[in-house]
DNA sequence: CTCGTTGTTTTGAATTTGTCAAAAGAACGG
DNA sequence: CCGTTCTTTTGACAAATTCAAAACAACGAG
C-alpha cells in the first residue's frame, strides 16, 4: 500500500467535501508517500507527477486539506510547517534537536486531549500537543 | 516585584556570563514585565526606555539570553516566537486557538522530560514540550 | 451534454519573521 | 587607561507564507 489507488484519493477528497482536481490528487498522493513533509519538498514531488503546478496551488491544497480535516499541520519550533495525513489519533512527535528529523509516536495516554493541564486558566482545552525533543540515533552515533 | 532592581538585572546577566549593556538591561527588564512576549512588541517596549535600540540588537540579546539559559523561546504553531524568563521548570503552555493568548501551566508530572514516549524510536529524549490548545475564557464569552 | 455557478489555479507581488555580514563602538580584565 | 573581545548598528538578504485578481475548471442542474 505504498501508493494509493486513484479511486481512494478521489474518494478521500470527495468525502472531505472537496472538489477533485489534478493538483489535489497529486498533493494527496505525495503526502501519502511521506509521514511528514514540508511544503517545499512536497512541491518538488508534486511537480514530478504534475509539472506545471504552482507553489501557491500546493499551499492552497494543503490548507484546504487541513481545514477539511484530512491532513494535519505541525510546526516544530525552528522548522517550516510539516504536513501529515495521519489524523484523528492525536499522536505525538519526536524531533531531533540536531538534524530536525521527525518521527511519530503513539499517544501516551489514550484519546485527545490525552492530558489535562493542572489548571485550565479558564480555557476549554481540546487538544494536548506533545513534542518530545531529543537526539536521534543517527546523530548520536555521529557524535 | 513588577520591575526588577537594576542590580538584579546586572547580576542575572553577569551570572549568565554575559556582558552588561544597555540593550541587554532593557531587554531583560522588558521580558521581566511580560510572561511571554514576541520580539516585535518587545522591541517596542525596549524603545520606550532606550529609544535608539535597533531591532537586530533585540534579536541578538534574546538569542544570547536563550543560549545562556536565562530565557526560553517557544513557538506555538502559527505565531511568531515568544520569549519568557521562566526557565528551568519545564512548565507548559495553554494557547487559545482563536486569539493566540498564551498562559503558563505547571508541569503535569514532575521534572523534565516529565513524560516519556511509548517508543523512543532510538531517540535520547531530554524534553517533553506540551502545548494545550483550547479556547480562552474571553473568546468563549465572545461566542 | 452543455451551461452556469462556484470553487480552484495561476501569477506575481507583498508580508512577516527572522538571519547574515561588516564596520563602528563599548565592556571590562589587566 | 589600553587593548582585546564582544556588542551594536546598519542594511541587505532570505525563507516561508499569504494576499489579490484574473483565467480556468469541476460538477450539478436542466
Amino acid at each position: 500500500m505504498t501508493s494509493p489507488e486513484a479511486h481512494d484519493v478521489e474518494a478521500s477528497l470527495r468525502a472531505a467535501g472537496l472538489r477533485v482536481t489534478d493538483t489535489r490528487r497529486a498533493v494527496f498522493s505525495a503526502l501519502h508517500g511521506a509521514a511528514h513533509i514540508a511544503a517545499e519538498p512536497l512541491f518538488d514531488r508534486v511537480r514530478e507527477s504534475l509539472p506545471g503546478t504552482s507553489k501557491q496551488s500546493v499551499y492552497n491544497a494543503l490548507g484546504d486539506f487541513v481545514e477539511a480535516g484530512i491532513a494535519r499541520r505541525i510546526e516544530p519550533a525552528g522548522q517550516a510547517g510539516l504536513y501529515e495525513l495521519r489524523v484523528g489519533d492525536n499522536h505525538h512527535h519526536l524531533v531531533c534537536t540536531q538534524c530536525g528529523r521527525v518521527e511519530d509516536v503513539d499517544c501516551v495516554t489514550g484519546a485527545a486531549p490525552c492530558l489535562h493541564p493542572s489548571d485550565t486558566r479558564g480555557f476549554a482545552v481540546h487538544t494536548a500537543e506533545v513534542t518530545f525533543w531529543g537526539v536521534c540515533a543517527r546523530c548520536a552515533a555521529a557524535a
